[in-house]
DNA sequence: GTGTCATGCGTAT
DNA sequence: TACGCCTGACACG
């Protein structure tokens, strides 16, 4: 279930194994067949994520995209290999590494100019921190009269943020989720931005998302947190505040629940 | 074992 | 606004 540091972690760590290798290819769930047959033995030149979207790109010119959706899993597997699931839309090998790809809303084929044309559509990528990326954020937020919670959670505005960020983001700029997009002080979509270059940085790092400051509940290091301290509002209706202990609330917005502190994030 | 829910998104109504 | 899609983890019995 993934957000966009998920993406990146894997097109780097995939790649480190993969890159400049031929790579079998077999569907065993027979969704991505034919698919996996023109892939079959192909050389993979490299993979590249933008937002929750991932790209290999092979010798031949096609371009394999991969959206996991909701659902959507990697896994990496190394030999003796496990008999592979019949699940499994798509397996990438070689003798000494194995991509188990399960569940994904997306597994196609594409050309490099239809590739181009899906990463187009997105927002900036705050992983990717492209410059100006700041500026084209306010831009793509000032004329949306949706609350901010749902505007952040729209690839085009930006891209890669997911339902844990949008909380947690929020509630380290100390923004209601349910403030007008466009009425949002650019100085604070500033601070959104610069937040999420470094948070989902560090997600993309650690393989988890960790926005509880340490130091603030007396542990050494983000490392050490434990499940359940990690977050500071993501699913913590009715659990006090970590920072004034005010109880966390929630909503509903476009059918997906945010949670927020009313003391820290309070309405304007 | 069964049921529910989830870090998502496109399309139909 | 609702529904469909896709899988797996966990709570419950």
């Amino acid at each position: 279930m993934p957000e966009g540091h998920v993406l990146h972690r894997a097109a780097r760590l995939q790649g480190k194994r993969f890159n400049g290798r031929a790579v079998a290819a077999e569907s065993p769930q027979g969704r991505f067949e034919s698919g996996a047959a023109r892939l079959d033995d192909q050389k993979l030149d490299g993979i590249d994520a933008k937002g929750k979207h991932i790209f290999y790109r092979f010798a031949s010119g096609d371009v394999l995209h991969v959206h996991l959706g909701l659902f959507g899993k990697f896994r990496m597997q190394t030999p003796p290999f496990p008999d592979p699931s019949p699940n499994a839309r798509l397996l990438l090998s070689t003798d000494d590494d194995r991509l188990h790809l399960a569940g994904p809303t997306t597994c196609e084929l594409l050309t490099d100019d239809e590739a181009d044309e899906v990463a187009h559509r997105l927002g900036p990528d705050p992983i990717l921190a492209p410059a100006g990326g700041a500026e084209e954020m306010v831009k793509r937020l000032s004329r949306r009269s949706i609350p901010i919670g749902a505007a952040i959670l729209d690839q085009k505005v930006v891209a890669g943020l997911g339902n844990v960020y949008r909380a947690e983001l929020l509630f380290l700029i100390g923004l209601h989720p349910f403030t007008e997009a466009k009425a949002t002080p650019p100085a604070l979509v500033d601070d959104l931005w610069r937040l999420s270059v470094t948070q989902l940085r560090a997600g993309e790092r650690s393989g988890r998302i960790v926005t509880v400051d340490p130091a603030e509940v007396g542990a050494a290091s983000a490392a050490k947190l434990k499940r359940g301290e990690r977050l500071y509002a993501y699913k913590r209706d009715g659990l006090p505040c970590r920072r004034c202990g005010d109880l966390i609330r929630s909503a509903d917005i476009d059918g997906r629940s945010i949670w927020w502190c009313p003391t820290c994030q309070p309405e304007r």
